[in-house]
RNA sequence: GGCCCGUUGGUCAAGCGGUUAAGACACCGCCCUUUCACGGCGGAGACAUGGGUUCGAUUCCCGUACGGGUCACCA
């Protein structure tokens, strides 16, 4: 009995690794390019960092004409969700982070490499188990979890590292025979690797992001291939990466420690590794103490929060960027016409520790980018996401000639306005443009420096009766108010007030915040003379009167 | 606990042996034809800590503290 006879009896079906070797030739690309990876597993969930990871390696594959592909990591069939794919696919899809290769549904994908779902490739990695086990660096552990678990408490007791290595590995010092006929009687078993590794020894690497990182060498026998029949993730990892033709691997910072041990499985088969780029996480501030954003305690760590609260998918993606590589934000202040897609995107400038999750930050890009749209845009994204989420809001908008002109006001200049961060925001920063909307909420009105009735009463009408006229451009209409105020006795300007009190009773400033606060129940709006414009005369007037109805209540 | 990694204003961060220690968000004040937003100008606010090395350390080395990651038949 040899360890080949061992290999044929575990695994008496699967091919020899030459046969993947050419079914999955060396990439022909130019130097320089990266192929990287989003590989998650199919929980039903995507999480902020994970779209963090896409869009970095997204970009890094466009940037050197590399390429992306998506890979299913569902060799834990436990943690498996339905549709879980799906989900993964959408969320990049609605970020525009498309990738050229693997899973493009639920069940279909593209590429030549796959397949792309790691389920589907089990005796691809049985075939490279096997080829591990007849070299002799592999074989079969007969330990239960119970042993297991029990060699774990004697070295805790004992203080010494825990782990199935060393004297502690003890199925890795049977004999073929002894293993071949613990099989042939039936005892269940999973694949070790059987690890050359020494820890007293240590091991060099260079990762993209962390830098020069040193480690122990691996020593641990880990297991390759489950009950089950399916890899771990670190077996699949290598198998994958080095038959898919990864250069890099771009995944979270809590990877960094299986370094020795990927590094080490590379080695042993005979591949050539890739090259590493570990990412920092997105955290949290939780009490004074940082930690990663968490799937259940925080709304923000699902992407699909973003859609539901209306974030620009540019705004989040901008924001990322940002946190990625900080000098993004001054690239984008001198490129504002730019789009992102343009920028080009640093390993060595990315960030060694976590950020903190900014949300007001995002929300400030989110207005930037609001900002920069077109009135037809802003229209067509706050349409889209009034469909998923607000009925009232599709009704407001029906009228697009009219919704336009609401969305354009003071857009399109040079200094556009700021003022909505997310699409869920565009309701309340519109709805007294709206009369159903404006005389269902106009109770309130918040008169400040000018609150006498009468006075309010006589601002209103000689305004509509006398100065009003909707062909006014906006310097004469802006002269007219002056026109009335002064009228009334109020200063024309404010600094003439400020220079003078007792001259007056308030200023035109004042004067205006009445008509400001009669037309649409607010203090604060956009430009008057927009409004106004949009109103028309008959609305205003109506608008006027019911403002002195309630004046008298 | 072992092994890794990190620590610059409230947050994100430039900086890489000699700087008045950038910038952005947030905050405060002033200005911008009358609100708000935008924009402009200005302000407050930081090198965790103790030892070295050096003519000189935020920058280099060591320790300490604090924070993070990891130690599965989960990824």
């Amino acid at each position: 009995m040899d360890y080949k006879e061992l290999a044929n009896l575990i695994f008496p079906e699967v091919k020899e690794i030459t046969y993947y070797e050419e079914k999955y030739p060396r990439r022909q690309l130019k130097e320089g390019a990266i192929v990287t990876r989003f590989a998650p597993s199919p929980t039903g969930f995507v999480h902020i960092g994970g779209l963090y990871q896409s869009l970095i390696a997204r970009k890094l594959a466009n940037q050197t004409e590399g390429v992306f592909f998506l890979r299913i990591e569902d060799t834990d069939q436990k943690r498996e969700v339905e549709n879980g794919i799906t989900g993964i696919v959408n969320a990049l899809n609605d970020f525009a982070i498309v990738p050229d290769e693997g899973m493009i549904s639920q069940t279909e994908e593209k590429g030549n490499y796959g397949p792309y779902k790691q389920s589907l490739r089990k005796e691809i990695y049985q075939s490279y188990a096997k080829h591990l086990i007849e070299e002799g660096k592999a074989y079969p552990c007969f330990c239960s979890p119970d042993e297991i678990e029990k060699i774990r408490e004697k070295q805790e007791a004992a203080k010494i590292r825990p782990g199935y290595y060393g004297v502690w590995a003890k199925c890795r010092n049977h004999t073929v025979e002894e293993m071949a006929e613990k099989i042939k009687n039936g005892e269940s078993y999973i694949i070790r690797f059987k690890s050359p590794g020494r820890e007293d020894k240590k091991i060099k690497h260079h990762d993209v992001i962390k830098g020069n990182v040193d480690f122990p060498e691996n020593d641990q026998d880990i297991v390759i291939i489950k009950a089950d029949g399916l890899p771990t993730y670190h077996f699949a990892h290598v198998v994958d990466d080095h038959l898919m033709g990864t250069t890099h691997v771009i995944r979270g910072d809590e990877w960094l420690s299986s370094i020795p041990l990927h590094l080490q499985l590379f080695h042993e088969m005979g591949f050539k590794a890739p090259k590493y780029a570990h990412i920092a996480p997105i955290m949290k501030n939780d009490n004074g103490n940082k930690r990663k954003l968490s799937k259940r305690k925080d709304a923000e760590a699902a992407v699909s929060y973003y859609e539901e609260e209306g974030v620009p998918e540019d705004a989040v993606k901008e924001y990322l960027l940002n946190i990625a590589n900080s000098n993004f934000e001054n690239w984008r202040r001198a490129n504002p016409e730019k789009k992102m897609e343009e920028f080009e995107l640093q390993f060595n400038k990315m960030s060694v520790s976590g950020a903190l999750f900014d949300m007001i930050k995002l929300l400030d890009v989110g207005k930037t980018v609001i900002s920069r749209m077109t009135a037809e845009e802003v229209y067509q994204k706050t349409l889209e996401w009034a469909k998923r989420h607000d009925e009232e809001l599709v009704k407001m908008l029906q009228d697009k000639e009219y919704a336009l002109q609401v969305l354009g006001i003071e857009r399109g200049n040079k200094k556009p306005r700021k003022d909505i961060a997310k699409w869920s925001e565009v309701k309340e920063n519109i709805d007294y443009m709206y009369d159903e909307e404006f005389y269902k909420k106009a109770k309130e009105y918040p008169y400040q420096v000018i609150k006498e009735k009468e006075e309010i009463e006589k601002i209103l009408n000689l305004y509509i009766e006398k100065y009003y006229d909707e062909t006014d451009d906006k310097q004469t209409w802006f002269d007219k108010i002056k026109e009335l105020a002064g009228e009334m006795g109020y200063a024309k300007e404010v600094k003439e007030f400020k220079a003078n009190p007792d001259k007056y009773k308030a200023h035109v400033g004042d004067v205006s915040t009445v008509l400001r606060i009669a037309l649409t129940a607010r203090t604060n709006t956009p430009d008057m003379y927009e409004i106004m414009k949009i109103l028309g005369k008959e609305r205003i007037s109506k608008r006027f009167e019911k403002a002195k109805q309630e004046l008298g209540k």
